[in-house]
DNA sequence: ACGACCTTACCTACTAGTTGGTAGGCTATC
DNA sequence: GATAGCCTACCAACTAGTAGGTAAGGTCGT
């Protein structure tokens, strides 16, 4: 029914993470898709309304990934590494984060959109918190680190780790990386 | 003598780290400077060569600032607390480091840029491997993770401090993420 | 000392191409 | 017959870059 709409805000995605917000545009997506340019203002009025949806869709998303991941089994450790393989997927993709991208562009966006991306950083790292926190009390973490300090470094870690492997072609690297920090991090 | 061409680089880079690479133009710069656009292409016959010479000196620049930290006094701590504070002091200045910027623009850039971005990375994870390997040596570090990847923990965690700082506009907390990050790694 | 010449640094006015967005029309489906 | 989904054809604003000219300053041989 919508699949128009879905594919548009799939690609938009894709081009977003690949090549930056500034960087694509209504061209390239119909380019890709197959559909007149004009047409895309039929499903998304704006370029802004666009990246609202794009984002409230990723927002939703991660967040439903994020709920399922705390409700599912396994330890702490374990779950952080989880956390991370949505970083480490993502660039062996050839993608970097959605808000990575967007932080980095965010003088440069319209106030909708920034707004969201400031709530994609408090959502990770609420409940990196919030994980870290339960690691502690079942005793599979031992840290000295406040859990929101803590959650504030693993989400630094894995964004410039993203950054810095998608920079230097190294796509397997972000993993490791947290291994090695959350190594350190649980003494 | 080449004032204008001097100032034409730093206007262009404070853009760029501002709004990002694609974001800033010909036309942003002159009216900045207060010269005709054209007369940018007297100075700069290509936005290349623009952002070349620029990120050629900001490389030197701060492979000079690297060297005079590493000669000058001071634990290994010390002189990665030091190392920090360029991305907490540009943060401040609301400033992200330049090639985060553009590492995440990279797939939109020119071969030449791209590069030189490369090289930055790599330029900053061999100071700080040689910068924790001495003080390691010197039995300032004690640490569990060998140099080179205690060396890519950092800067990730730099690089994706300053960005989460800067999408939270918390502009203050890049300098606590490293401290807490080290206090770790020397365990 | 003087004109001839070149270079530097800038200008106005333009080009071709791209951007996001609009107007209006066609067609199939509900 | 209205609405959804698409189209062609356009628009104004912007992009990097070009063409060609001006004014000032230095360097040259004579």
């Amino acid at each position: 029914m919508n699949q128009t709409r879905t594919a548009l805000l799939q690609e938009a995605e894709l081009l977003i993470r690949k090549r930056g917000y500034a960087a694509f545009s209504y061209s390239d997506l119909s380019a890709k898709i197959g559909i007149a340019k004009a047409s895309i203002h039929h499903h998304f009025p704006t370029k802004e309304a666009l990246g609202v949806a794009l984002i409230d869709e990723y927002l939703e998303r991660f967040e439903a990934d994020l709920e399922a991941l705390s409700h599912g089994p396994g330890e702490a450790t374990a779950k952080l590494l989880a956390y991370g393989d949505f970083f480490a997927q993502g660039i062996k993709e050839g993608l970097l984060p959605l808000c990575g991208v967007l932080a980095s562009d965010v003088s440069a966006l319209p106030e909708s959109i920034k707004s969201r991306v400031e709530k994609f950083f408090q959502q990770h790292l609420d409940w990196l918190e919030k994980e870290i926190r339960a690691g502690v009390k079942r005793g599979e973490l031992r840290l000295d680190l406040k859990p929101k300090r803590a959650a504030r470094v693993v989400l630094s870690t894995l964004q410039g780790a993203s950054l810095t492997a998608w920079a230097l072609g190294e796509s397997a690297s972000v993993k490791p990386t947290l291994k090695d920090l959350l190594a350190q991090l649980g003494k």
